[in-house]
DNA sequence: CTGAAAGCGCTAACAG
DNA sequence: CTGTTAGCGCTTTCAG
């Protein structure tokens, strides 16, 4: 592979030379660009980012921390982050954190192995206080989809909790009383939020809170199924379904279609939903909206502004760092009559 | 950052033997190792991967091209390939070909840039002539999921004539005559690959293949949904549906559930599925398994054997290359009776 | 406008 | 067992 020494010979000029033409800087007589230019064309040069890199104390890499590749959800993510990367010419590096903080600290120390400049990390498993220690590090980094007291400036966070009260409160209004929820993980924090937007939607209406109409799933689609079988095991009456993710509605989705249950004659069903799933099912789904390509969006940009400010604070740019939820009615939600 | 120089005036002793001791090499005074260790620590200390890099003129790194990240099926392969990486400790650089070869070639030169070892290639957009020439630079490339003649050792490849062939047989065989086919976009090789072995099904059967019952498709879900329509209002009796991507069987399938069209006793289905969409709806779907996470893996595999070979030949490797369609049959198809 | 020289952080002979 | 030296491919003063 040609170095740049091999253009600065042929073109029988110094590498400097060469190199301030690559870079646009400074100005030079046009026959010497020329014959640099040629030089560069004939030998295919390509300049070394690694050797860039290094000289300039800067990587122009990138990192994003997702859990996991597959599933939809992450691929829109990262398409985002790298369409905003692309922009600034930087190159993205992706790691998944698999489901432990372990996986997610590795994912992190090889941010720092290539020097990247930032990451955007969709963290799930790192605590709070070692994010927050984390950020006394220099390496400039965003939080997507989290929200850290103490970090707020580095978040681009979203109301679960709003969100979900939203979506069972358009159940509530529609004459709905026997509610039933298919959560996310105990664990999580954003099943925890969701789970509290449901609660909070039935309790301000006066609805006693049901446990047993309430069912823990995984946020895997089989998940849904089976929440959905234990429900009707269990025998509680329930007229609409409220599901912390499309991923479980899906499968319960498909418990309804196989046991003959019409949707929404039988069951009205509203749905989180991120990757647009909701609006491909028969019947199309309602849902509240869980915008994720515009946060990835603006998470990259608050990331660079960050690496631009260098340390210092980031006031002036205006990045939408609080999302609000949007509801979208279809139609899986009748409304019963008193 | 801590540097290697930090770590070696902190622990009294040079850069070298740090060094040596970060990468194993040589053997040590059990004191200095400590001092050394001890140091490292100390200041946090994490080798550059990018000095590295530069130093031994090996980047650690290994690209990898897909067209969307979107959509689920690249999340497998890249988790895929990102697993397999990492059992090497190489670093992963995706990119992103969108629909174009400029697209392709751009990402290409990226990995370049980035001088990686070797990189994996789902190119739609390349022409074979490209892959050839390609194949004359020093850099080891290994195609994912294409054939091209003359490349055939780089090649990890499915026949897809064969899976759609096995797919309309099963119909066949179950008293199908009637068989309709959304087929992908007709410029794309794995479509006309499908759309061909679907033909060959029924002509070796002896039966007429009526154009009229063939709907061009995208690939996406809505495209599913708009071909099933269009075979209806072109009132052109059908008995079964063989779809070319899992993705426009689910646009297919919310169609027949919209006009309660029952599935298999109406209409029977089977589709090509990879991320295992057709397992995951109702009812569960009759299938070719298009085996792209082993392919991926596969892919991977090649190309760390090519990068070992360092130029040379690798017929020493057992990595399967032509993978072979599986048929995987639910509930979907319905036998007719004669 | 262009060359010379130093240096980014690390590795790799080569001595000793 | 460890220090010296040179160099990876590029950028960046500093001269001229």
């Amino acid at each position: 592979m040609a170095s740049i020494k091999d253009v600065a010979t042929l073109a029988g000029v110094h590498r400097s030379t060469v190199s301030r033409i690559i870079n646009g800087e400074g100005t030079f007589r046009a026959d010497t660009r020329r014959k640099v230019e040629c030089a560069m064309a004939e030998l295919n040069y390509r300049p070394s980012a690694i050797a860039r890199s290094l000289a300039t104390a800067s990587s122009n890499m990138a990192g994003l921390l997702v859990t996991f590749y597959t599933g939809g959800f992450f691929g829109e993510m990262m398409g985002q982050v790298q369409e905003e990367l692309d922009r600034s010419n930087k190159f993205l590096i992706t790691a998944q954190g698999h489901l432990s903080a372990d996986g997610e600290r590795e994912a992190i120390r090889r941010f720092h192995d290539l020097r990247c400049e930032g990451y955007v990390l969709n963290s799930r498993y790192l605590s709070d206080d070692e994010l927050r220690s984390l950020a006394g590090e220099p390496t400039p980094f965003v939080l997507l989809d989290r929200i850290v007291p103490g970090l707020e400036d580095r978040c681009i966070s979203f109301d679960h909790t709003k969100a979900a009260k939203l979506a069972v409160q358009h159940l509530i209004a529609n004459g709905h009383q026997n509610i039933a929820c298919i959560t996310g993980p105990a664990g999580r924090s954003s099943s925890q939020a969701r789970y509290l937007g449901y609660m909070d939607a039935l309790r301000e209406s006066g609805i006693v809170v049901n446990p047993r109409l309430c069912v823990e799933g995984n946020y895997e689609r089989e998940s849904g199924y089976l929440a959905v079988q234990s429900l009707y095991q269990s025998s509680q009456p329930f007229t609409a379904l409220f599901s912390c993710n499309e991923e479980m509605m899906l499968g319960a989705v498909q418990y309804f279609h196989e046991h003959k249950i019409n949707i929404p004659d039988q069951v009205s069903l509203i749905s989180f939903d991120s990757v647009g799933l909701c609006s491909s099912l028969y019947p199309m789904l309602s849902e509240v909206h869980f915008p994720i390509r515009d946060m990835a969006r603006a998470a990259v940009q608050l990331l660079m502004a960050q690496i631009a400010a260098k340390g210092n604070a980031v006031n002036d740019v205006v990045i939408e760092r609080r999302f609000k939820p949007e509801l979208i009615d279809r139609l899986s939600v009748r409304a019963l009559k008193k």
